[in-house]
DNA sequence: CATCAGGGCCCTG
DNA sequence: CAGGGCCCTGAT
């Protein structure tokens, strides 16, 4: 395990509002050793460069008035220009700059999501992952239910991932590419993970032909296609890689389990997709995306926070 | 105890 | 385009 030592701190000031919890945690993602939350604090792994770092960061400010303090550790020293790209790609990452004053003043006196626009106000979208990480991460999520999931992200990590020590936490990194590709398929099959081991590594070294920045510049139908293009990333995975990787704000069909939420957040009596997503087009435009963003966050946390007796059946955690 | 649906993608027909 | 196969969990 490689201990890294605090070499960089900085007080960063996202575009206001600015809610820091929200913006940094999500609670519906599953649980995995990579990053660790705590009200006001987050840390994780990042691979930026080639380097693998420690970043922490500590809600320093208020919603109105934000400021986060980013600490960053490494083994070494890190030259200027590095940090300066780092700090860039954190913004990218954590839309510290995204400005969603627009979207509340439309819809905040809205009968339906008004109190959630108010109560989330300030919560930004973000993804801690880059593209090889989250391509990873949805193959873990293909075709399994939560707990299997976490059992194949965390013995592929204990086998594969990079272990960090920071600031009193213990994390992982997911493997670097070019560390899973000369594993044979039979060795990660051993892993249980079925399938995806084939899939692993054909996804591997198909993101090692790829340019992630160039990549953000494509367009959405673009971007889509070269995506699919990738072994194992299918029609549902490529949305969620858009809208995480890549912050893309779309929203094309509600998945089976969704719809129940959503019709009864939205108090329609139907759970067919195409109805909800016409009445959240009549109703929203362009900003359907983030209204559903908003409703599952709500969701998300009244769960986390204390358990929905209807919506366990649905979170499987 | 044994079946078998479900989930997301690839590949074949 | 339809449908089988992959792999395991959890419901029946």
């Amino acid at each position: 395990m490689e201990k890294l030592k605090l070499i960089f701190s900085k007080i960063i000031y996202p575009k206001a509002p600015y809610n820091f919890d929200y913006s940094v945690h999500n609670p519906s993602h599953y649980p995995t050793p990579l990053v660790k939350y705590e009200k006001g604090k987050l840390w994780f792994s990042f691979r930026f460069g080639d380097k693998l770092l420690g970043i922490k960061f500590t809600n320093s400010g208020s919603i109105n008035k934000p400021a986060v303090k980013i600490q960053i550790y490494y083994n070494d020293e890190l030259s200027k220009d590095y940090l300066k790209e780092l700090l860039k790609e954190l913004s990218y990452r954590f839309q510290f700059e995204k400005d969603y004053s627009e979207f509340y003043k439309k819809f905040e006196k809205d009968v339906l999501v008004g109190k959630v626009l108010k109560k989330f106000k300030g919560m930004h979208g973000f993804c801690i992952e880059g593209l090889y990480e989250y391509l990873m991460i949805a193959i873990l999520l293909q075709n399994a239910n939560i707990k299997r999931t976490v059992q194949m992200t965390n013995s592929m990590l204990g086998n594969y991932g990079d272990k960090i020590n920071f600031d009193g936490v213990n994390l992982f990194a997911i493997w670097k590419p070019e560390r899973l590709i000369n594993v044979p398929e039979e060795e990660l099959r051993k892993l249980k993970v079925g399938y995806r081991a084939k899939s692993f590594l054909r996804a591997t070294k198909d993101f090692l032909e790829l340019d992630e920045f160039a990549m953000r510049k494509l367009n959405d139908s673009e971007l889509r296609k070269e995506l699919l293009k990738i072994y194992g990333v299918g029609p549902a995975s490529v949305d969620y890689i858009m809208i995480g990787v890549f912050n893309r704000e779309i929203l094309n069909t509600i998945p089976p389990w969704e719809t129940k939420i959503y019709s009864k957040l939205l108090k329609l009596n139907t759970t067919s997709s195409q109805r909800i997503m016409n009445f959240l087009d009549k109703n929203y435009g362009k900003y359907r995306f983030n209204i559903i963003g908003y409703l599952f966050a709500d969701i998300s946390w009244k769960h986390k926070l204390k358990r929905i007796n209807w919506l366990e059946k649905l979170l499987p955690y």
